[in-house]
This record gives C-alpha cells, structure tokens and sequence, in this order.
DNA sequence: TCTGGGGTCCTAGGACCC
DNA sequence: TCTGGGGTCCTAGGACCC
C-alpha cells in the first residue's frame, strides 16, 4: 500500500490569528513584526504580492508600508501559542499518527485512508469551524513531497493538493514547473550551487544521482534525493523529543553598556530557560553565554565574546544555573562597547532520573531544591508567568525589548479579555 | 534612529589514546 | 634523508528550518 503523508500548514498564521479577534483587518494588508518590532515575521497574502519578503527589516519599508496603509502589529507569541495547540488538537482527531513540526504545521499518517481528498476538505472545515483559522493540506508518498504538495496546494483555491492521486507523468510535469529553491532542505547557498550545475527545477533535483549529490552536498541533500522520488527517509517523529539544547537570547530595546544591566538580562534569561528545562524533566550539565555588540553598525567597535562552562554536577536549579552564567558573563565582559543582545545556552541535557549518584550527594539538599525550583513553577504557572523571579533579574528592566503594538492576549488572560470586548466595539 | 529567536543536523579538524 | 594508523570524543562552524 502506497504510504501517504499529509502536511497541514496554517495559511499566514500569525496574521490569522490578530484577524480572528480583529475582524477589521480581514482584506486589508497585515505584517506582524519580531521582536523589538525588527522584521517582518509573518504577512498576509495582500502584502506578499506587493512583493514584500519574509524576514525584511521593517525600518527599511516603513515608506512603502505608508505608501500602501500596511498595518503592522508586535507579535503575540502567548495568542498564537494558544491557538497553535487548539489547531493540533482538531487535526489530532484526523490521525493516531501526528508530528507537530512547528507552530503553524504538522504532519500526519493518513496511509490507508480512502477519499483522501475529501478527508482532507473535512479536516479544513473542522480547523475552520472549531478554531476560526485557514489551513492548506499537501498529500504526498513522503513528507518532502508533502511539503511541497502544500506548496502547491496554496496557490489553489481548494487549498488542496494530492500527489498521490497523480500519475507519474503528470507528478513530473507538475515538479518541472517548480523551482528547486522551494524543495524543504535547500536554503539560499544550496540553491545557487545546484543552480551552477544547471539543477534549476525540483524535477531535475530528483533525477539527479543521487551519489554525486552525496559527494558534493552530504548525506542530507542525498537523503532529499530519495524522498524526491518517493522513498521516505524521514520518519514521523511523534512524540515530541525533548530539547538536546535550550536557548534563551534577545536583544535589548535599547543599548546596553553596563556589567549591572547585562547580569539582569542574563539572570533573567537563564531563569526561563531553567523553567523549560524542568518542564521537559530534564538537567543540563553545560551552560553557555554570549554578549554582543550589533553587527550591523559598521563603524562602532565590535566585540562578540561567548564561554561555556561544564557544571560539578548536572542541575535545573535557576540558582545554579544563574550562578554558573552570571560567572561567565563577568569573564567576558568588557568595558566601552554598546552591546545589543545577550543570551545563554543549556546543554548536555539529559533526563533528571539519569542524572550519576555521586559520593558526595547531599540528598537533603537535592530535594530541597527540588521542592524550591516545583513550587516556584507551579506558582508562575497558576498566578501567570512572571510572578515570582529572582530579585536580580530586576524589576524595572530598562533594556526590556520593544513591542511597539501588541494586541491583547485574548485567549489566556482574563484581564485582556475586556480589551478584547472593546476592540470589537 | 531602526535588522528576531529558537532549534536541528552534519562535517571538519584537533586532541588524545593505544 | 627516513617518525604509523586508526579509533573516539569534543568543539566550532555551516546550513537549514520556521
């Protein structure tokens, strides 16, 4: 039986999601900006055929965006968070089998299923009915071939897409017509080497030899090979694995040249990585941090430094971790630079029923943290996040990013829910 | 004035060991 | 004149993804 793999993506995910609670901005061309309100993260079909492109600096369209009455909103991570989970759960109903592979997609076995395109009509009228978002469904023999059904699928005013459902012939002459720079796994610099060897199309890619493209790309190209020509080499990943690294960087609102204003970024930063840390169960037994200036100011003075420690023992005890970075960060900070962002860096993570007895343990003081580090979770997660911090993460927070225009977060917090009330009104 | 954040996997090269 | 070879582990950096 021929295996099949639906992809199911969001349609502009972030900027549906402002319109569900912002129905004024249906029709109306949307950006929803990074952080500090620096590029364009997500953007509605309206914009995108003014031919503005992802990941833009929004500084630099702000004309074009007067120009057009673009309007653009901070990102809300906290709302797209909360309906990105109501969308997997919907689509959970559709497959024993799901990957969540990102925010706005994931992947589901639907090998065995008949209709499938009437499967698939059913699982965007349920995403649309019951949680209000657009979503676009690729099927194909493996999940590259997903992806790239979806890609074809949006362009579709059915939004969707069955390569499965295709002959050979028509399969080939479809992938002859798309560019290889759309095939997952070609970035930027993969796509102008192929083009060099005159691979222009996702058709010539999967008639490639499979053994030159092992020789002059690696083993993850030649695996995309394959999948090009429906052998999966990717399984469905669907428990989701617990992170081998945590990262936690931003960059400031404004610049920061003081050791005092750094260690308050840095302990916070350590702190809501610590908290992932315990809510996957895990320890790590390495710590990271890194201060930068910004690289984009060509004239000031540059300096990027970063260390990483091994700790005595593996630990997710924010104190021990924020010990062990607010050490580094004093190492390797200097005087007389603007720096721009900092972030830290756990790893060597391995589950905390793993982690080696030693001689030396003191077990009291083991489960006293435990307790500390549980409870101090527990209330951040009833009372909001946030709540309860280290005294040295700061209160008045100076460099905190800028989020020029955040919408409410309609659906996890009370307090904003009247907001929501009034925006309506 | 102004350019995000959080991940993964792979590879090459150095250190070290026998 | 002439100085091995192979395995493992670690780290840094590249490339990619959303």
């Amino acid at each position: 039986m021929q295996r099949a793999i639906a992809l199911v993506d969001c349609n502009n995910f972030y900027v549906s999601c402002e319109r569900l609670f912002q129905p004024a901005l249906e029709g109306k061309p949307v950006v929803i900006l990074s952080n500090n309100d620096g590029c364009v993260v997500s953007r509605s079909q309206e914009v995108k055929n003014l031919g503005i492109a992802m990941a833009a600096p929004w500084f630099k369209l702000k004309e074009l965006a007067k120009q057009h009455g673009i309007i653009a909103l901070s990102s809300n991570y906290t709302l797209y968070a909360d309906l990105s989970n109501r969308v997997m759960r919907v689509l959970a109903q559709f497959s024993p089998d799901q990957e969540v592979y990102s925010i706005d997609e994931c992947f589901l076995d639907v090998t065995g299923i008949d209709e499938l395109t009437r499967y698939a009509q059913s699982m965007r009228q349920r995403v649309k009915q019951h949680v209000g978002i657009p979503v676009c469904v690729g099927i194909a023999a493996s999940k590259t071939l997903a992806k790239l059904a979806n890609h074809v699928a949006k362009k579709r005013s059915s939004g969707i897409c069955n390569f499965n459902a295709l002959s050979d012939d028509e399969l080939n002459r479809l992938l002859g017509r798309i560019e290889v720079g759309e095939v997952w796994g070609v970035g930027r610099r993969t796509h102008s080497r192929l083009q060099e060897m005159g691979i222009t199309t996702v058709l010539a890619l999967k008639c490639a030899s499979g053994e030159r493209i092992r020789a002059e790309f690696g083993i993850t190209l030649a695996r995309t090979v394959a999948e090009l020509g429906g052998t999966a080499c990717l399984s469905l990943d669907e428990c989701a694995r617990p992170r081998a690294q945590i990262i936690c960087s931003r960059s400031f609102g404004i610049p920061v040249t003081q050791l005092a204003d750094l260690e308050e970024a840095v302990i916070a930063y350590t702190s809501r990585a610590a908290e992932k840390l315990r809510r996957q169960q895990s320890m790590a037994c390495c710590v990271q941090v890194a201060i930068r200036t910004n690289p984009n100011q060509l004239i000031a003075p540059q300096y990027q430094p970063s260390l990483t420690q091994a700790l005595t023992e593996p630990s997710n005890d924010t104190r021990v971790l924020c010990h062990a970075t607010l050490s580094g960060l004093r190492q390797i900070y200097r005087t007389g630079y603007a720096y721009q962002k900092a972030g830290i860096v756990l790893s060597g993570i391995i589950a905390s029923d793993d982690k080696p007895r030693s001689l030396f343990d003191d077990s009291e003081a083991q489960q006293k943290s435990a307790t500390l580090m549980a409870t101090l979770d527990l209330i951040n997660r009833r009372m909001g996040s946030g709540t309860l911090h280290l005294l040295g993460e700061g209160i008045t927070k100076s460099w905190a990013m800028k989020r020029g225009n955040v919408s409410p977060r309609y659906t996890t917090e009370l307090s904003d829910i009247a907001l929501a009330h009034a925006a309506q009104n």
